[in-house]
DNA sequence: AAAGCCAATTGACAGAGATCAAATCTGAGT
DNA sequence: ACTCAGATTTGATCTCTGTCAATTGGCTTT
């Protein structure tokens, strides 16, 4: 998937009623700073299947997921893929030390992201540690989840990496739109799969598996978590 | 293993006549810095396979290493492993978020850290945005390391992962100690295969493989490379 | 030098997950 | 409603890596 039309929205939208205000980067900042900030961002959509960067790009923004989902991955010589994360609304995007993002990135389903150009957002950190200290938080976050991601892909089975990644799923589900059962998976089972370090087949054969065991059900664009204690209990194993 | 003797020195160390004082996070600071930031740290060693700190661990300091080598790990309640990282000279350990350490880490033959309880080191961050970007650097710079580990464990082979683990371990040791074909290998087999996500069995099959077929010479605690490019081309593919 | 111990290697076999292939389902467009 | 393309599921088989077991090698202790 190549990028198609990018719609730049001609600043026609305020930090102080974004959706994840509180969430993303922005909750470092007070009022004041809120008003000077929002004149550095765009807001930008993506269609379903656009890339938004790619591995080799040189880092030219940083990037606050407002809507949507994103999958973010690398590809080996081969093509082999591994998908490193899923972003969702409040995640930032383009930290990196090399000057290329080290990883790609396209949307699932539509996306609103919020750029900001390098260099000025560069100059308004500069003066603001509250700032960097937050993305530098954000940063031990994503670290932390990498090293969770590692145990998951070198140490767990199919069974297991299926359910931790439901559980996982639901549980960022659950921070953002509140509990439920229901968990929409907007993702392919490729993608899915990719994430997992398994096959599509191996998905599919665990996810039927779940189902017969009663431990989901397998709904239009999402599975049901129909016991949860189950699936804990495979996935903490 | 559990921690036993550790020795504190009293305070006979200066920062300015540290073997690592170039590349830690200690290169952000002038020199003035350096002479108050050296009554901080203390030099503590430890005996090889003696634990520094573990996962559930309340986060009381950082480290920085100074001599040695080690592993960082995580295990599953069964016990099973997966290595994180090694750390080397220059490493620097502690961050986080949750207050908690999310690994443990051990010493692989003898090491020497510097460390610095929690409260004073976050109080001399406080004003001095410098060392905060620099160690921002820091987790920026693993974070991709990680994600690097994640395609390695997701899609990679034995084959592909004891060659690009033996190359990328070489580089650390050039950039520590300059280029040589012979490469140290302080870590037992156990380690490489919870690093690499395989067995024992299977990290000493592909040494063996590789020796037959004139890529590498095993010999006493590491391996000679005698083949980079071939061993390039199994690591790339 | 012999004994003992642990790490590493090697062998035989098994199995989880991959691969190859076909069938089924789903949704968009006509 | 019908067609077509892509996604998903299911089946049959294979193979890479894991498991279990035995052997070898190196180092320390006596």
């Amino acid at each position: 998937m190549k990028p198609s039309v990018v719609t730049i929205e001609p600043n026609g939208h305020f930090c102080s009623d974004c959706a994840i205000r509180g969430a993303a980067v922005c909750s470092s900042l007070d009022a004041a700073e809120l008003r000077e900030f929002e004149h550095l961002g765009r807001r930008v959509h993506f269609d379903s299947g656009e890339t938004v960067f790619s591995e080799e790009d040189m880092t030219t923004s940083f990037y606050n997921v407002l809507e949507g989902v994103m999958r973010l991955y690398k590809l080996l010589p081969d093509g082999r893929r591994q998908i490193v994360g899923f972003a969702l609304p409040g995640d930032f995007l383009g930290m990196n030390i090399s000057g290329r993002h080290n990883f790609s990135a396209d949307a699932i389903g539509a996306v609103t992201v919020c750029q900001f150009a390098k260099a000025p957002f560069g100059r308004f950190i500069e003066d603001r540690p509250q700032l960097l200290r937050r993305i530098n938080e954000l940063a031990i976050r994503e670290l932390s989840q990498a090293r969770d991601h590692m145990v998951l892909l070198g140490r767990r089975s199919a069974d297991e990496k299926v359910a931790t990644f439901l559980l996982g799923w639901r549980e960022r589900q659950v921070a953002l739109k509140g509990l439920s059962d229901t968990v929409p998976l907007p993702m392919s089972r490729q993608d899915i799969a990719d994430y997992l370090g398994l096959t599509i087949e191996t998905v599919s054969r665990t996810f039927t598996k779940l189902e017969r065991h009663g431990v989901i059900e397998i709904i239009h664009g999402g599975i049901s978590l129909l016991d949860p204690a189950r699936a804990e209990a495979l996935a903490a194993a």
